[in-house]
DNA sequence: AGATACTTGACTATTTTAGTCAGGTTTATA
DNA sequence: TATAAACCTGACTAAAATAGTCAAGTATCT
């Protein structure tokens, strides 16, 4: 069970990016070389987060990226679920009429892995982008 | 972020097993046949149960196996230790000294991860054989 | 003796991940 | 208006992990 590393890149170069208080835009080749992840990869991420609003782009020269909502509206289940960094526990669950296994009753540790599956996500809606920045800046040196 | 099927597959056998009470032997091919795995790959998830104690085998006719500690003494965390299943969020743990992604600092999601990691844990911590066997008797109709 | 069931290790197809690569389009600024 | 910075998109791919299968045993109860 491991996050995966699109997931992980997603909250970091966004941390990164909230670290700059939306006035200006950042640029992609900024935080692929402060975070060390391949602009190309970022590229794709990007992408995705602009489609789900949660990050704003400017073209051109100068450009590059800006939060589009508050830091502390943005949560680590929005990111995730825009990165499509899902948490999956079961097969089980589209046929939820039929039950697991083809059979007609659920599988004996069906309700656990629903359990487990709402413990992950409550850590995920708990936390928002600006706890990440602050917890940083504390830690920071 | 998934669990996979070795972890799910070793907690549904066991909790199947531990339905029946310690008195007799299980036999592999009951557990595949009720719940739907496979038997050649039972038998390697089974080799790693027993190997960390968790299980007993009988050989021989009749044989099978065997809880090796009481239902209540069987924690969700040693199964998954037993198969192999981690919860992975971070590959910069190893390097502790020097920090992640090569540099001299902490990556700025490094706690985060952590804590991800803690929360995860816990749930496999706090959750028991017993605990599932009785969640599945008391929904059983 | 023979059937049942455990035991082990090697092998493999499939899927997922973690990117790379190529070829664009947009726009600020000189 | 030329140009370079930076966004944008989709297709492609190597490597790793997963989810098993397969084969050839060994032990023991009846």
């Amino acid at each position: 069970m491991k996050l995966t590393s699109k997931g992980r890149y997603a909250v970091m170069a966004l941390v990164d990016l909230a670290r700059f208080d939306n006035i200006n835009p950042v640029s992609l080749r900024d935080i692929s070389l402060r975070q060390g992840i391949s602009l190309d990869y970022l590229e794709q991420i990007f992408s995705k987060l602009r489609k789900k609003e949660i990050v704003q782009s400017v073209r051109g020269t100068q450009g590059g990226y800006v939060l589009n909502k508050k830091a502390k509206e943005i949560k680590l289940s929005n990111i995730f679920d825009a990165v499509d960094e899902k948490v999956k526990t079961v097969q089980c669950k589209k046929e939820s009429k039929k039950g697991c296994n083809g059979k007609s009753t659920k599988c004996l540790t069906h309700n656990l892995w629903d359990e487990l599956e709402n413990h992950i996500n409550n850590f995920f809606d708990e936390k928002n982008l600006e706890d990440l920045v602050k917890d940083n800046n504390e830690r920071r040196i």
